[in-house]
DNA sequence: TCGTATGATGAAAACGTTTTAAATGGTCAA
DNA sequence: TTGACCATTTAAAACGTTTTCATCATACGA
């Protein structure tokens, strides 16, 4: 009997209706009872070694694998991890980014990762109460944090494991995975202080979220400290469509002192904030310059090369997906549940974080 | 005795161990058996339009929702989708895209989206086998097909139900949704030609995908047409990062006869193209000129414009979604089962393509 | 010899659905 | 009255696991 079936089905043909081997399907090759083969497959202490291999090496050689669905009704486990992606993450690949590190993550465990994608019913703490009704999963991922977050009020009520990527203000710790916003501004802004540049605008993040409020702190701090001119361009953000950035940009531009130094929270931004500049007919590095925070390789391929500082978000993910995993192995350890993440800063102004 | 008979208030909570009500609760509330429930639940005909009513109430009030693992179960029937997403499409959320317009599809139907990354595994033929073989999705999405695809093939073989987003040259017809990339290519390269050059370059798909061959063939038979100069830059492709396509740039024009239009394939690569050119001197509109294909608002944001030609990702998306439940549904009609999608051309342009 | 660990296996009961087959009344044609 | 035929409802058997609680040798200290 040649054994290297291409198919899925095996030769010796399982016994099962549906034509998937299942333990039974085991048990009577070997004669051995159902719970036995479980046990076996799931390397219980008290099944002999010798059983144990045989059992193994039969549910190997006809393709057995466990019913997820009827482990799953079993357990109460579901062995998912659900992401909630959200419509902002469709530009420049932030969500596939994010998923890569956690899918590396959950790389060898049993879980396995899916996405709920948000883009229809914009009130997400409706998905988030479907997912903890129905089960959907074991733990669950989300971004993009408020202060006071509601979605993390609701799980961590129910007691459901789950890991933010960005801190809140609540007086509960919860686990998260955040990258340090304020120094990423204050680093970004004060490099535009050391180029020079002395009348400096901030394109932050969209109000209400907290990394807006760190970045924005960050800026403050900064321009404080060298007393220079600055201001918020607060009708837009780094989520703004790239035309309306340089829409602004033209309409700040045309009136009096106009900024020569922008601090940029994103890569999108940035490069709408160029085309607006060279729109008035200004050179990027000559009149002013631009910091910005890079999470893409998007930036590198424009000229003149941008000044950023980089977030990895495919490493975010991947400290999401290992604390959401100690998490749901009971983990109640703050210290190996949060994680705060430094920009990569150059050596020689790593130290830059002032006491305030 | 009288502990909880008729009162639909609940108050006392579910009977449920794992305390979800479930299908059992209804019964014992209503008096009625699990049977004539789920009957109820599920609007068999044969049950009365009164019990039935009375049976939805009680679900409603005591927030019942069925445990989809227990159907799934029993029914072999998963109500989940999948996704097989790409390393290559981390960037501009191509996979975003799509995943948005195919989460529109399945909206308002049972069927979840669930992604799986196949960020590392790289041979993504095994992870159709493990989705076959653990049936963890009804069907399947996937995208960048090979005129032999071997994916294609085992998901034929095994009678699983699938949409690919990209044609084969395969025997047997499988559902698809494509984009007209030969036109995509052919009018691209006619602007090209309309705006007076006439030395073409095209910087199209990676080789080996059907996608890639179809942007040539329009590439080609545009320029035979025309009958100007072309090269293909066969080391670099819409993937290559954009460092790469720079520097192919600048070294393609430090030699003779540089081309003075570029089709590209692209976004990114468009960018990329544009900086090399910048790197030599050269400027977009005067000494060049580039069509590109646009599926994202990141060219919206550079200057000088780019002529582009769109393509739709999100509304492919929504297409695979309905065409994959259509075949999940039975149907074996190619004809609602296969869709290709035209460029959005200018009216005037629009009848560009030619007999073969 | 007994009683008792000990080490390995099994039988059977769940988990919450759907589905097959059967039961219950009631009505109606003969 | 009888049987047949509806319209509703129900009991019970699955689906493939895991888990609780036995069972059954065999070995061991007494």
């Amino acid at each position: 009997m040649s054994s290297r079936s291409k198919p899925v089905s095996s030769g010796t043909g399982p016994a099962n209706s549906r034509g998937k081997p299942t333990l039974r399907t085991i048990a009577d090759i070997t004669g051995l009872a159902v719970t036995t083969v479980s046990r076996a497959l799931a390397n219980a202490p008290q099944i002999s070694i010798e059983t144990r291999n045989r059992v193994r090496q039969v549910a190997l050689d006809i393709g057995y694998s466990p019913d997820r669905a009827a482990q799953r009704l079993k357990t109460g486990r579901t062995n998912v991890i659900a992401v909630l992606l959200e419509p902002h993450e469709e530009i420049l690949g932030y969500g596939t980014s994010v998923m890569a590190g956690i899918a590396k993550a959950l790389q060898g465990t049993p879980y396995h990762l899916i996405v709920m994608p948000n883009f229809l019913n914009s009130a997400n703490i409706d998905a988030i109460n479907y997912i903890i009704r129905n089960s959907m999963a074991d733990g669950l991922i989300f971004s993009r944090t408020e202060p006071l977050d509601p979605r993390v009020m609701l799980l961590s009520e129910n007691g459901f494991a789950f890991v933010t990527h960005g801190r809140t203000e609540l007086a509960t710790a919860h686990p998260f995975v955040d990258y340090d916003n304020y120094t990423f501004a204050y680093e970004a802004t004060r490099r535009l202080i050391a180029k020079g540049r002395r009348r400096l605008a901030l394109i932050g993040g969209p109000a209400g979220y907290t990394f807006a409020g760190h970045i924005q702190h960050g800026f403050m701090t900064a321009v404080r400290e060298a007393g220079c001119a600055y201001e918020i361009l607060s009708d837009i953000d780094l989520d703004s469509p790239a035309a309306a950035i340089r829409d602004r940009i033209r309409r700040r531009y045309a009136e009096k002192d106009p900024p020569d130094g922008f601090t940029c929270g994103g890569e999108v931004c940035a490069l709408a904030t160029i085309t607006g500049m060279t729109d008035c007919g200004l050179t990027l590095g000559l009149e002013y310059d631009i910091v910005a925070k890079q999470t893409s390789q998007l930036l590198t391929a424009i000229q003149p090369r941008v000044d950023t500082i980089y977030e990895d978000l495919t490493a975010t993910g991947e400290h999401m997906g290992r604390i959401l995993l100690r998490r749901i192995a009971g983990s109640n350890d703050v210290n190996e549940l949060q994680l705060l993440l430094n920009p990569e800063l150059p050596f020689e102004t790593q130290p830059a974080r002032v006491a305030d």
